[in-house]
DNA sequence: CAGTGGTCTAGACCACTGC
DNA sequence: CAGTGGTCTAGACCACTGT
């Protein structure tokens, strides 16, 4: 058993002045990096850690630690400590809200995730009127009450998504916009309806750690950042109709954009 | 002094399951998000932590630790533990390799820094010929050797960016593409008098957490994740002409973009 | 120098998993 | 049940900062 560990993990250097929890994380994130420990595989328990390095537990442990804040590994309790898959990605495109998209009856997510062969949910709806605070009336130029709606994302019941549209209550008021299911088309289909034909969006997208409740609902694990997009509908008439604020799973997404050259 | 913290952070529930460095983590927390802790504030020290709650020193240095990856407290050996500033970010528009941007004779991080009120430097540029990656000669398309272009982008002498170009050598050759400084409007430019005008470009983004090495090249703190970005530049032809791979402090940026409704 | 955080030990007891 | 990781203690010594 120790020949094995010292195969795939290598030994202390002593004279080295970096901290033996980092050296034990060091050798770790390389087998992990060159395929000695692969996908999924479970790495060395703490008690083969502490034999092998002749460390105290803790030690071991804190090494462990680096690992998940850098999302390499995933601690299951009382099975053992495994190398994180790299989950596949969803690709978003950057004509995700073309209209020859929307015509196709289906609201974004839903058309492509199918499109991709997972099985999309939606879920936690929860609609209703709401102050706006500065940013998002700001965005939206209005600080009256504003139509916000709140749900979850799921691609084949693993949480990827939260988003809340917020539309402003004299564009939203006796359309589709205040039901729970909007429809064909999803909202956007429904502002065109009701005359605001779609010019274009603006989109920021930022990269932070979670916070605990986006921990929660996305259900991530340790060391996996969020997206936190913001973007803003235009009409035609250079109005802004509809801020969303979504937070995603940053190892569900790649983010695909085209930019011009002109 | 008791009577300070217990007015800042409250007292520990003992019935509650909920472990108590993770109290004493969300206590700290909600002292920074409520703005009882402000930026660049110093958090209690762990003496006296420890002696508020009456628990162990490692007990505290957990709940810490836990901020400290989730990007909001940075600490400073021998100086004490801080709230961390929302550093300013860069804004970063869809339209920054517009060529009315180009034609101004910068090139895009330059001008933009600029205009920011930064003061902008590029350093370690090793510009060499290499064999491209599996995932880049296929961005390329063509697996033979290519020109790449490595360097590091600061702000203030903060580094925020790293930036891999590559470009075949059969466009490269001969030009100003292969000497460290290109000239003015930078390679897009270059690429453009030599007959390759430029069309459009993919761009590519993801967000992680950052590798050691990058944690040392942006000198990032502890929480912060990185943008991964890769970018494909086409000519009017439909060519590749070069993919550039950018890894950005994620604290640093916003990216913004704008999508098409049509 | 006193005060801060950084590393490490050697235990203890608990909670979860899978056989 | 044995084996795993999760939490916590009560110390120790070290390295860095500022006065």
């Amino acid at each position: 058993m120790s020949a094995d560990l010292a195969a795939v993990l290598g030994t202390l250097d002593p004279t080295s002045d970096r901290a033996v929890f980092r050296q034990i994380a060091d050798h770790l994130r390389d087998a992990i990096e060159k395929g000695r420990l692969g996908e999924n595989e479970q790495i060395p328990s703490e008690t083969q850690l502490v034999e092998h390095y002749g460390v105290a537990r803790m030690t071991v442990r804190h090494a462990i630690q680096v690992l998940q804040s850098e999302g390499l590994v995933l601690a299951e309790h009382g099975r053992g400590v495994f190398v994180r898959p790299r989950p596949p990605v969803r690709r978003l495109a950057s004509d995700r809200f073309a209209r020859r998209n929307r015509e196709l009856g289906k609201a974004a997510f839903i058309a492509e995730a199918e499109q991709a062969g997972s099985a999309p949910s939606v879920d936690s709806i929860v609609i209703r009127e709401e102050r706006p605070s500065r940013d998002i009336s700001s965005r939206l130029g209005t600080t009256r009450k504003v139509l916000a709606r709140h749900r979850r994302y799921l691609l084949d019941d693993r949480p990827v998504e939260t988003a809340i549209s917020y539309i402003p209550l004299d564009i939203a008021r006796g359309t589709a916009i205040e039901q729970p299911n909007t429809g064909p088309g999803g909202i956007y289909a429904r502002l065109e309806e009701s005359g605001h034909i779609l010019d274009h969006f603006d989109e920021e997208v930022r990269a932070r750690m979670p916070m605990p409740d986006e921990t929660k609902a996305l259900r991530l694990a340790p060391g996996v950042p969020v997206f936190h997009l913001i973007r803003t509908a235009y009409d035609t008439q250079g109005r802004a109709v509809e801020v969303c604020d979504t937070i995603m799973a940053s190892d569900a997404y790649v983010l695909a954009y085209t930019l011009p050259a002109r």
